[in-house]
DNA sequence: CCTATTGTTCTAAAGTTATAAAACAATAGG
DNA sequence: CCTATTGTTTTATAACTTTAGAACAATAGG
């Protein structure tokens, strides 16, 4: 569906991009269920919106350079970009993902 | 200048709200100076807004419980809530406050 | 009191983001 | 090929954010 997957090189990763793309709601969740279950393709994740506001926030993991994304067959698999993120902003996805959720 | 500085007490800290709060580059600009040079009013951050604007952003700040404000004549004095943050959100201010800064 | 200092609030404009419907694209499987 | 599956892109809208000018409020200091 896509042909090329704009992923940010580690070194150009921003702290301001990561720290806004995991501040919705939406996109913590697709993240904390990445982590949880390993690589997951879009459809998997019970999101309660449409399937292109999906798209979005699938995009702006990607851009922000949180997660990969891979085309496999009709769809594209998401995985958690943990080195990148661990070697150049280290601790700050291990505080989040252990971070309180509700309220 | 106000009767109530609305702070969230630490059990309502929300990790979205904290993040959006530090995803601006005006606000993290704030942290950072503060978590460098200790409590300081809001005068003296040298930010590149006016001073509407600034107050805007200390307010963000204030209402996701990043920062504590109190008056003391006519300044209002700001300091980082790091003990609430670090009970909460183990590592995350640490991991932002250590983060690279530029691209 | 009068004035300066410091920052807030109000108002409004400009910009950005989240949302989804509809159309499209790529692949897999009959 | 034809169809279903999966997700993207386009387009539009509603909601929210950033920004700042102007007016206001509180305190400190003559």
């Amino acid at each position: 569906m896509m042909r090329l997957l704009n992923h940010p090189p580690r070194d150009s990763l921003s702290l301001s991009r990561v720290l806004y793309a995991l501040s919705d709601p939406v996109r913590l969740t697709i993240v904390k269920s990445i982590a949880a279950q390993g690589e997951q393709a879009c459809g998997t994740f019970g999101l309660p919106v449409a399937k292109s506001t999906a798209s979005h926030h699938f995009r702006v993991l990607r851009e922000a350079g949180v997660i990969q994304m891979r085309a496999e067959g009709t769809q594209y698999m998401n995985s958690l970009r943990r080195e990148d993120l661990d070697s150049r902003f280290p601790g700050l996805l291990d505080a989040i993902l252990t971070a309180p959720e509700p309220v």
